[in-house]
DNA sequence: AGCCAGGCCCAAC
DNA sequence: GTTGGGCATGGC
């Protein structure tokens, strides 16, 4: 457990290294933070809005108690990790992953609530992120419950299942999600329909048993089930692969770009369990580099 | 204006 | 089991 230290209505830790809240928080795998003016970030995790900053070795977290440290933010920042060493493993005779791990060295995977990434993920797909992020706005004003004003904004929770489940075409079509309309009702009716009982064994089975229930949702395929499991799940041997992944692996590696399954296989063998904080590296490095 | 986006479903091989 | 068309919408 990392020491905190409570101040006015915020906490602080100190030497929090291997951080960087640009590379985590604009590296595609969450949808509801906002970089301020002062480079901070505002966000909205497990029904609590934050603001976050980070300065050579300095973590600090407003709107939060120490309280809320422990119980929320130390895991969701994934502070207990040694990012160092998993950086230091990858990079080990591969000069591609060097020159990724370099560009986005301050990465971290955001450990999410898995209903909040099953949802968002649907979404993700065949969009990009202004408009994703615009869609789950949109839903968490619509559906989700205020919790209180922060920054001169309301902010909302993220809806659950159970509310999803009960919306309508016509409840969803302002918030804009196209043909994934029908998916999001699907999936929350389903998920919905056992208490979210079926989700929450997923996310404590291991990768395969996990990965075979999120396939089994409506608008979930490979690679939204491979980003489910990563960044929802903590199934770190997740290597999900779009577009972005595709054209990075094909430079980098030479794989042509149709050949998902040998950069599933490649992955597989040369990344193991680290697999997806690969894919974060190289995804990062992919998004503002090619 | 037109192509593309953190793809999936479904039908046709 | 693989492949290809269709899909809603908006960012750029």
């Amino acid at each position: 457990m990392r020491e905190a230290v409570q101040g006015k209505n915020s906490v602080t830790v100190n030497d929090v290294r291997d951080f960087n809240t640009d590379h985590i928080f604009d590296c595609g795998q969450c949808f509801r933070w906002e970089r301020e003016e002062d480079g901070s970030w505002t966000g909205t995790a497990f029904g609590r809005t934050v603001n976050i900053k980070y300065e050579k070795g300095l973590l600090t977290i407003d709107n939060a108690s120490v309280k809320d440290f422990h119980e929320i933010w130390e895991g969701y920042l994934d502070l207990g990790r040694d990012y160092g060493g998993i950086k230091k493993t990858l990079v080990d005779g591969d000069p591609a992953m060097e020159r990724a791990v370099d560009f986005g060295s301050g990465i971290r995977i955001l450990r999410q609530d898995p209903w909040e990434t099953t949802v968002s993920f649907i979404i993700s797909q065949n969009s990009n992120i202004p408009r994703i992020k615009k869609c789950i706005e949109k839903l968490c004003e619509l559906f989700g419950e205020p919790i209180g004003e922060y920054r001169g904004r309301q902010r909302y929770s993220f809806p659950g299942p159970e509310r999803l489940a009960g919306l309508s075409r016509e409840d969803l079509a302002p918030v804009r999600l196209g043909y994934r309309d029908k998916y999001i009702m699907k999936t929350s009716q389903a998920v919905a329909s056992d208490g979210g009982a079926g989700l929450a064994e997923a996310a404590a089975a291991p990768g395969p048993d996990a990965e075979k229930y999120l396939r089994s949702l409506t608008g979930i395929g490979p690679k939204v089930a491979g980003c489910i499991l990563l960044f929802g799940m903590n199934k770190y041997g997740s290597f999900p692969i779009d577009v972005w992944m595709k054209k990075i692996m094909a430079a980098m590696y030479g794989f042509e770009e149709s050949d998902l399954k040998g950069m599933s296989a490649y992955a597989r063998e040369h990344f193991g369990s680290l697999s997806g904080f690969a894919q974060q590296y190289l995804y990062y490095y992919a998004r503002f580099n090619l």
